[in-house]
DNA sequence: TCTGGGGTCCTAGGACCC
DNA sequence: TCTGGGGTCCTAGGACCC
C-alpha cells in the first residue's frame, strides 16, 4: 500500500498559520512577480476565481473582498521540512514529491490504515500546525485518487482508504471520474481520449494495454496499469540526481539595458552555483536564454545559447564568465522580459580535473567557494554579491504583499510582532 | 500597465556503426 | 537482378507534474 499525505491549500494554510486575521477570509497566493494566482484558500475558490488567472484580469469588486499575498518560498520551504520532518519519524519510508505532498510507501507493513491515516493528519496538526489530508491505496496513482477523496470528506480527519483495487467504491467512483482527474492525464491526452470515446477513469483502466502503448505510449499505458491496482512507478526523483538547473525570472519591468540585464545574469549564475554546490554537483554545460514578452503583440524574441565548459565547474565565477559571453552573443536591443541561466550534464562532484598549468588554484577556488556560500548564509545575500547588484534593483521581480519569513529570519519579526 | 518557475520522461527520426 | 539486420547516439518536440 502507498499513502500520498497533501497539506491542503498549503500556501494559504502557511499564510495563515502566522496570521490568524486571514482565518476564514478568502486568500489568494500570487506567482512570483504578482504575475498570476497559483494557490487559493477555500473561501478563495467558491469566489470562483480560476487558478492561474493574471492579477490584474480578477474583477474588481472581487479583488475588494479578498486577500492577496505574494508568494514566500522561503516560508513555505521551511514549513514543508517541518512536516516532513514530522512524518518521518512515524513511518519507515518517505518519498518527498512536491513541496507541500509526499509519498509513504507502506509496503511490508501491517497495519489499521485508517487508524494510521488518522495519527498521521494529527500529528502534523499539532506539531507545525497545518491541515493535511491523507490518501492510502494500493499504488500511488490511486493513492493520489484517494488523497482528492478524503479532501472532499466533511468529517475529520480526512483520511480515505481503497483497501484493493476492486473495492466496489472505488470502482463507482472511477466511473463517475474524468480521465483528467487522474495522475498524469493531462488537456492533450484527455481531448484524445475523449475522441476515442474514453470518458471515465474506469473506461481508461478497462483499455488494453497494447492499444494504449499503440495509440499514446508507455507512461499512459503504465497510468492505466496502476488504476488497476499494479505499482508501477517508482519514486526517481529518491534514486537519480538532478539533472538540470535552470534559474530564471521576470523582470519587474521590461529591459533591454546590457549592463542591466548582465546584473541579473550574474545574479542567476549565484543561485545557480548555489544550487549545485549543495547538492555536490558540478555542470558541463550552460545556457542562457532571454526572451521578449509573448504576451505582448509584435515580434516575439526568444534567443538562446549553449556551450561547453572547458572542465566540470561548480564555482559561481567560472559559470557566470561563460554565463557573460554567451549573453554579449545573444543580445540584440529589445525590450526583454525574461532571462535565465540554464545547467546540464551535471555530475557529481570530485577532484577537479583542469588545465595541466593551474597549480594550486583549483584547490584555492573551492575554498573560495565554502567561504562565500558560508559568509551569505550567515550574513544574508546581500552581504557578499558577484559584481555590484544595483541598488533599486531595477530588473528584480515584484513582491508587494510578501508576508514575514517567520520561521528562517530573525530580523523580519519584528514585523510580524507590529501587526 | 500588469500573464511564474521550476522539473521529468518518452518518442520519432536522422546519422552513424558493423 | 538482387539491396539485411542489428545496434547506438543525438536532437527536437510533445506531454506531463507541482
Amino acid at each position: 500500500m502507498f499513502a500520498l499525505i497533501d497539506c491542503n491549500n498549503f500556501y494559504a494554510a502557511c499564510e495563515r498559520l502566522f496570521e490568524p486575521r486571514l482565518e476564514g477570509v478568502p486568500v489568494g497566493v500570487l506567482s512570483n512577480n504578482d504575475g498570476c494566482v497559483i494557490a487559493r484558500s477555500e473561501e478563495f475558490k467558491a469566489l470562483d476565481i480560476p487558478m492561474g488567472i493574471p492579477t490584474h484580469k480578477i474583477d474588481p469588486t472581487l479583488r475588494r473582498r479578498v486577500v492577496l499575498k505574494s508568494s514566500n518560498y522561503t516560508l513555505y520551504g521551511d514549513l514543508s521540512a517541518r512536516v516532513q520532518q514530522v512524518l518521518a519519524h512515524q513511518v519507515p519510508t518517505l518519498e518527498p514529491y512536491s513541496i507541500d505532498e509526499c509519498f509513504l510507501d507502506l509496503r511490508g507493513l501491517q497495519e489499521d490504515w485508517h487508524a494510521l491515516g488518522a495519527r498521521l493528519v494529527r500529528s502534523v496538526a499539532r506539531e507545525v500546525g497545518l491541515p493535511v489530508s491523507i490518501g492510502i491505496a494500493p499504488t500511488r496513482t490511486l493513492a493520489k485518487l484517494a488523497n482528492r477523496q478524503a479532501k472532499a470528506q466533511s468529517t475529520r480527519p480526512q483520511v480515505c482508504v481503497w483497501q484493493s483495487a476492486n473495492a466496489p467504491e472505488l470502482a463507482a467512483h472511477l466511473a463517475r471520474l474524468s480521465p483528467r482527474e487522474v495522475w498524469g492525464v493531462g488537456e492533450r491526452l484527455n481531448a484524445r481520449l475523449a475522441g476515442m470515446g474514453v470518458l471515465t477513469a474506469a473506461a481508461l483502466r478497462e483499455t488494453p494495454d497494447s492499444e494504449l502503448r499503440r495509440r499514446f505510449s508507455v507512461v499512459l499505458a503504465r497510468t492505466a496499469s496502476e488504476l488497476n491496482g499494479h505499482p508501477c512507478l517508482s519514486m526517481s526523483d529518491l534514486e537519480t540526481p538532478r539533472r538540470s538547473i535552470l534559474c530564471s525570472r521576470s523582470f519587474g519591468r521590461p529591459l533591454s539595458d546590457h549592463a542591466a540585464l548582465a546584473g541579473a545574469l550574474r545574479h542567476h549564475c549565484q543561485r545557480a552555483g548555489e544550487k549545485l554546490r549543495r547538492d555536490a554537483m558540478q555542470a558541463s554545460a550552460i545556457g542562457v536564454y532571454l526572451r521578449t514578452n509573448p504576451h505582448h503583440t509584435g515580434t516575439f524574441r526568444h534567443a538562446c545559447e549553449w556551450t561547453a565548459l572547458p572542465f566540470p565547474s561548480a564555482d559561481t565565477q567560472q559559470l557566470n564568465r561563460a554565463a557573460q559571453r554567451l549573453l554579449a552573443r545573444l543580445w540584440q536591443p529589445a525590450a526583454y522580459q525574461k532571462l535565465g541561466v540554464m545547467l546540464a550534464e551535471l555530475t557529481p562532484r570530485q577532484q577537479s580535473q583542469t588545465t595541466l598549468f593551474d597549480g594550486a588554484e583549483p584547490a584555492r577556488r573551492e575554498a573560495l567557494m565554502e567561504a562565500w556560500d558560508a559568509i551569505r548564509a550567515r550574513y544574508g545575500r546581500q552581504a557578499l554579491t558577484l559584481g555590484p547588484q544595483p541598488g533599486d534593483a531595477s530588473w528584480q521581480m515584484n513582491s508587494a504583499y510578501r508576508s514575514a519569513c517567520y520561521t528562517t529570519r530573525w530580523d523580519e519579526l519584528p514585523r510580524a510582532r507590529a501587526r
